[in-house]
DNA sequence: GTGGTCTAGACCACA
DNA sequence: GTGGTCTAGACCACG
């Protein structure tokens, strides 16, 4: 899996890592037990400093959706827990999203539309 | 409208301001053409610095969503701009947030739920 | 001439008004010496305070646009001062118009053919 | 590239550099990618607080000229966007000037020389 | 060391 | 009295 990097993006670079390997895993793209590259490896191959890449871990292993392995590896949790909820700070940034929605004309229809989209995203067959 | 500021916050206070009066319009607790506090007022009532205020006010007027006049001071804008979607900040965010519910195990179904509730707040009757 | 306000605007309202009697005279629809409407009239056509009218026309006074007739009348001057070139300011305005012009990528022609269209306004005949 | 104040300026001074630093892009003094001096580095450059760089550098971001980031520091952004035209706001600055021209005189030829003249700045040979 | 945020207090133009 | 600007100085997260 590629990360990409905003140039001048308002996320700080940590986030933005833990972000895309989040995605990765929630549209399959990084599967259960996957190994993930090296702290210093995917520092490297991105092109900033490990301290960065070490901090994203940090959180995803923090979050539980990563292990660090024995053998020095990191890789997906195989069961992430099933909480069957957002946080309550998802809740609030979803409350958000849906009032700017709202205050700009856009259908409660379209809104669920676009949610739809990104629910399928990575599902195959059906 | 009462602006309530959570201590330990990521989110600055000037985006906590903004981010309560964008949901109060959309919510219809502020009314088109209603006033804001004064920054002064606001600053005080809130028990902070006025640049703070003054900061918010100017990113809700930049985004269009309030006007400021040395006459009037400042008012919630008569008519918002009708873009009818989500800027590509907003989108990006939101798949994020799908992103976590489906990690967690939270079905597209429970998601919308979430959605539909935050779309009908405000709304009354018709 | 009727004067029409903008709302949330930056620029202060003594400074709208100057502008658009600017405008009036330069594309004819204030001929020399033609009487402007009083302070006060003017003040109420408008909804603001009779203080901000006389600022604007002591500013236009002062720019040599129009006189203070003895019958307490205001009117356009009849021979403005022709020094066939812009104030130090005006050049500045019009730097900065023109960067901003080529930043965006706009051609040299397009900004002369908007100045023409400007250029012609009020021009009767050709 | 050095930024000069005007003393007694109506101009706020923030505005003043970020109308510098658009000059500079637009003509050739500042490269796409170049590197801005430091908030700080700029604020005593120039003899003003560090809050007042930052606010003119946070004009120019949100307008798309720079990009601010914690590890390069502020640069010229490398893609501006090309939109083709002035802002609303840009086009009534520009139809004000052409009104002040034409009243004192000013011919179009005249005018469209000047015009001229700001677009070749910063052009070299080709 | 960088940008970003915030404070306390001041002054100004505008209306 | 309003919003807008500016200062001097502080603290913070990020890298």
């Amino acid at each position: 899996m590629i990360i990409v990097l905003q140039d001048g993006s308002e996320i700080p670079v940590f986030k933005q890592i833990r972000n895309q390997i989040v995605m990765g895993i929630s549209d399959g793209r990084l599967a259960p037990g996957e190994k993930l590259p090296t702290v210093r490896g995917l520092a490297e191959e991105i092109g900033i400093n490990s301290m960065t890449v070490n901090k994203a871990y940090q959180l995803l292993k923090q979050e539980g959706y990563i292990v660090t392995d024995r053998r020095n590896g990191v890789r997906v949790r195989e069961e992430i827990e099933q909480t069957s909820g957002l946080t309550a700070e998802a809740e609030q940034e979803l409350a958000r999203l849906v009032s700017e929605a709202k205050i700009r004309g856009m259908s409660r229809n379209d809104f669920v539309a676009l949610v739809d989209a990104y629910f399928e995203k990575g599902r195959q067959g059906k």
